[in-house]
Order: structure tokens, then sequence, then C-alpha cells
DNA sequence: CTGTTAGCGCCTTCAA
DNA sequence: TTGAAGGCGCTAACAG
């Protein structure tokens, strides 16, 4: 026993299908009073649901924004996901979900699933590759894009364009200004340790960590200071927790050189910027696994301000990223631009609302200088 | 310039509509090789990519799993989409996600669109409310799920049934030992620890919360423990953190009347169960905001085991759920049986494959006794 | 094995 | 304002 049709609700109404239509879903044309009150009553008793198939196929256009993350159980994704969430909800929208990994090829199977399904836009989060392995990857992902968007979909990537993507319209980038913020929590980092800088980076090659890496080097320049060395590890809790594991080695290591010929009671203390929040927990947790404490034995830092980590102690200390915002920018830049938009700078790829995202450095306990 | 369509692809390939569909999507026939090269090329030329819609409404199934939480960005529910979108994936189906903030007028809102949608199935992740309020959402929630059972929807619920819900048949519900787990915490922390228990509730007639404080209750007497008191406030860390800041004050109060007619050093110490990991790390932090340090001056225990909660100091006491898992077990339950299966206990709503379903009491230091 | 013929449920011209 | 007719893109019965 299949749901009711429309047919079903016009017969009992004793209309023509067309006029069911036209008073129960919008219609430009508005049906009689009497009439229209007829076909409602029909629709209830029947418990009619409008099939969105067939509307989507009527009228080509689905009512779905397709949201494609590495993974949702990343606190990071699920920030965004929320706010794309309730951007498709003041659109009406619905979301589907599809999370990747973060694989290129897989991006490019979802932006196909997504396109099947008619999807009117498409937002697309997490960092992109620049890596050689990912080369063959990226292109197909553009391929699809353009393809997507030269069939009328509207696009929104989070943060960098995907490489070689250059579709002429509809493509969107929000960006976000991870290195000038780097830059800044570097500069004000400078201004209240004294010691070494060592940065805990994800792969070469993740765009965004690389663009923090590249910000913080900046400002650490602008501070006066020396370049800080880069570590390199997955770009995760796990990653994050190797790199502190090695750090904690080396702390310990020019703790018991120093202690004879030091000058003034040790070694000078490390600051540690991990380019993401989750990273930063676990090199945290490496050095407290190692009996080091922080910000006694050494300072630290991440990115993003995860809400769930907030009641970390010490306290974090780190840039707090917008994200649910983030997720509504894009959201909202997929909405095809009604007639009287001041435009479009012609060549194509436009980005969204340039400017609105914007990010703060909160400097908390755990690169507290104080011993 | 829309997409292309099966018919043009069948038309450069120079076959009929039906063969090409036949080659390019799974059909029991097979074609022969060397035309169903000539479609696959000339699909491939023209970028081909079948309208999902067309197919759904053709078959009467879209391939669609709609899943209903909360809040995507609640770490308990981000961890349980993990696993309903990998369970999916299984599947080949996507997922459309709904978030309803909780109250049962917008998931029947959320079912309503799932169904216009034609999803082939329906994940309803979240606590069931058995409060008066609730009572009409709860009523109109049922009868929804009912009419799409009856039109061959399947659907699973995750912890209670939705109160009133009796659909005969596809009505999954995946049942969480809430009770029986929280009952073993409480008796496995009455074993380390002297002092009163105190539980930190959800509102009265969230289920889940109810299930929780029933078990631990049922926890202390088995163990010859004197009930429980029981705060309530809202589900969320600031419900935790509210709670926290009331027992925080009792303490300090305890403490300095019990400082002169003390029996050995003072008051006996709290142990607080917060019925989840979010307001247990709530009720944390308010009591080291008022100077109290855990364990020492009271111990804490949470339930659920968030995964980017376990970095928390002290480790948090709690019960591991397997969060993923029931995502998972809950959307595979969703899947049509197939011949052969033992059934059906005859009265319709079947379990999950109950007893799937198990968690774990974690105690780390959060509950430690040690002065 | 292939092509033809009907729909799936709805929306949207067009006439009335 | 209302009804009739055609089509959205695809699949599932048939026929050849």
């Amino acid at each position: 026993m299949a749901a009711s049709t429309l047919t079903e609700v016009a017969r009992l109404a004793g209309v023509s299908p067309a006029t069911a239509s036209r008073v129960l879903n919008g219609s430009a044309r508005k049906p009689g009073k009497d009439i229209a009150e007829r076909v409602r009553q029909a629709a209830e008793s029947l418990g009619y649901i409008p099939n969105a198939q067939a509307q989507g196929l009527a009228k080509s256009s689905s009512g779905l924004i397709g949201l494609i993350v590495h993974d949702i159980a990343d606190p990071y994704f699920a920030a965004i996901a929320r706010g794309v969430q309730e951007a498709a909800r003041e659109q009406r929208k619905m979301v589907l979900l599809a999370t990747t990994g973060g694989g290129p090829a897989e991006e490019k199977e979802a932006v196909a699933a997504f396109a099947a399904r008619r999807a009117d836009s498409i937002v697309i989060a997490g960092s992109r590759s620049s890596r050689d392995e990912d080369k063959d990857g990226n292109s197909e992902l553009a391929a699809e894009l353009d393809r997507y968007c030269r069939n009328g979909g509207q696009v929104a990537v989070v943060g960098h364009p995907v490489v070689g993507a250059t579709a002429p319209e509809g493509y969107h980038v929000v960006k976000v200004p991870n290195q000038e913020l780097a830059g800044r929590l570097a500069t004000e980092l400078a201004g209240s340790w004294d010691g070494d800088f060592v940065i805990v980076g994800g792969p070469e090659g993740l765009l965004t960590s690389d663009d923090r890496v590249r910000g913080f080097q900046e400002g650490l320049e602008r501070a006066g200071r020396r370049p800080a060395e880069v570590l390199r590890s997955a770009f995760n809790r796990s990653g994050g927790y190797d790199a502190g594991l090695e750090l904690a080695a080396r702390i310990k290591a020019a703790r018991t050189n120093a202690g004879p010929s030091g000058e003034g009671g040790g070694a000078p203390k490390l600051c540690i910027f991990a380019v993401n929040d989750v990273m930063a927990i676990g090199a945290a947790a490496a050095l407290r696994s190692e009996g080091l404490r922080i910000p006694r034995d050494a300072a630290i830092a991440g990115f993003d301000d995860i809400e769930t980590l907030r009641d970390f102690r010490p306290a974090l200390s780190t840039v707090r990223l917008p994200l649910e915002d983030i997720g509504r920018v894009a959201t909202r830049a997929t909405q095809r631009r009604l007639a009287g938009d001041d435009g479009d700078d012609g060549d194509g790829a436009d980005d969204a609302s340039p400017g609105d995202i914007t990010g703060e450095v909160t400097l908390r306990r755990s690169t507290e200088a104080a011993a």
C-alpha cells in the first residue's frame, strides 16, 4: 500500500489534479476559497504527502543541499555541519551528507552522487590537498565540479579552491584567514614568551595546515624571532600525540644537559604551536604522559577553538574560528543570486562575501609564561 | 544547459533508451558486449549522470536514509551519525540529515519531509520524552511514523520506542541498556567510595536520563547504600554547570560546618553522577571555578564516554557506549529483511538484534578515592 | 537480446 | 478560475 497521490486527492475532492496541485503546493495562482478547502480536507483525510522526487523531476530542482566533510564525528566538521544545517533550514531545504575521509577521489564520488540527486548546491568542507599523490584525484574532482556547475549547480568550498577548478559560474570560495590569524597568534605569543617555538603541522601539502604554518612563521619574523622548526605528522589527535612524544623527549634531554651549565635555571622553554586544537590536545596528552606539565615545562597553542575542548585544562590558547558561521556563509553563498545583485567581477569564481569570516586570537592558560 | 539524459546517450550510441538503461544501471539482463561498450563510451563522452530522482520515481525507492538528531554538533550525535553514515555507505545509500533540537513537533516535520522524499528508512536518535508538554507532539510523531511504516518505510529508533507508536511492521527499536549500565556503575563506585552520592539528571521525563537515574539508584541499593538525591537541570553542559555550582556551595558549606565537629578530617565526600559526559564536564568546571578539586573534594562520573572528552583531566569515570555501533546497528535494522529470516515474534515492533548493544563501566581518575 | 509501450507523480503550458 | 494534455528521465513490462 503505497502513499496516496495527488491524483487520488483530486479525485476525492472532485477536482482536477492540476487544481489540487495549485492549492496544495505554492502556485502563483490562487484557486477559489471553497474549492481550496475541499482539496485540503481531502489531502488531510488521505494523509497525502507530496512526492518530492516527482516534484523535483517536474521542476528539475530538488531542494537538496549536499555537504561533503572528511568525518562528521570530527567536532570541527560537526560544527560546520550545524551551520550548514541551519542555513538549509532557512532555505527550506534538506541536507544530504557525505563523508569522504578526505580523499579527492571519494569527494569526486560524492559530488557525482549529489549531481545525480540534482542537489541544488554543494558545500565542501575540509582541507584541500596539493600533494602529488592527490594530483589526479584533484583534477577529477575539479572536472566533476565543473560539470556540476555548468549544469547549473552551485558550489561553495570552505578554505581553498579545489586545485584546478575553473568553473565559470556558481563556484564560490569561502576564504578563511588562516594565515593571517596564525600570524597574529605568533606575534601575540612572542610578546609573552621568551623561549623558542616549534610548530606541529599536518602533512605538507594540506593547504589549511600549510597556511597556518606559513602565517605563524611570518608572525614570528615580524616579532623579530627566529623561525620555528616544523614537525610534520597526521592532522589529528594521534598525529599531535606522536609529535608530542618526540618533543617531550627533546625537552627532557635539553633539561638534563642544561642542568649543569644552565644560565639561570634551565634550558629556554619551548612553545608548541599545533595547527589545530585536536592535535594540540594530543600533543598535550603526550607531554603529560611523559611527566611534563603545561605551561610549566612547555607552552602549547592550537587553532580552531573547538567547543568541546574548552573545558580542557590547562585552558588551551588557540584561535577562535566561527565554524558555525562558516557553514552558514558557505551555504548562503550557494543560494542563487537574485536579479539586481551587484555582481561578479567578471572572471568567474567569485568569493562569498569576502571578509565575512574572521577569527580571534584567544590566549589562555596553556601559554602563560609564569613559572 | 541541463545535464544530459539517458535518451541522449542512447541516441548517440544508436540504441534504444531501454538498452542504454540496461547497460548503464545494473539490470538482471546483460546486453551484448559490443553494444554495451558503445553505450558506455557515449555516456562517458556526454558526461552522463543518471537522474536519481527519475530513477526513484520509476522504481519507487530513493536510496536515501533519513537521520534525525537533536543537534549534529553534539559529539554524542555526531558519533552516532558516523555509524549511520558508514552503514549507509555499505548499503550504497545516502543519508539525509535533519536536526530538530529535540522537540517531537520538529521530529514529526522531519519524518514528513523524509517521507516526501521517499526515504527508504529513517533512523531517529536522541532521547524520547514522556513529559506532558510533549504529549501532543509525541502522538503526532507516532502517527506520522505509523503512516510512514504503513507505506512501506522502515524506522529505527535509538533508545526507546516513540511514545504511542504502534506500527505493525518496519518499526525497530535499538535498545540501549542505560539502566543496567548505570546500575553497574553505581555498584562499582560504591565499592571504592565511602561518601554519599548525588545524581545530576536531565529534566524529568527525558527517558534516557530517567533510565540512568533509576539504574544508578538500583545499583546503590544493591550495594547497600542509601538512595542518592537527584538534582534536575538541562541535559547539556550548561545544565551540568548549574548543578555543579549548587553542589559546590553545599560542599563548601558542609566543610566549614564539619570543620570543628568533624570526625577524622571533614564531611564525608560526595560522589556526583551526571547522567551524561557533557553534563559531568559542566559540573566539573563549576566545581573548579569554585575552587574545588576533583577527586580531592568530590568525585564525579559521567556517561557515554565521548571521545573528544577522553583527554579531560582528571580523566572522567564513565560508561563507554559504542555510539558508532549504535548508529550502524540502527541503520542495518532498517534494511528490509530478506526471505528466510527467522522472524518476527508476531506482535509487530521488533527489536533490532537485541543484546547487540552493550557498554562498559570505565573507572578513571575522577572517582579515585585517594585523598 | 533488443526495441516499443506505458507509466512512476507531479507541474505547466495551453484551451476552455 | 479550472481542466486537459504533455513532458520531466527513467524503468519495467511486454513484443519482436
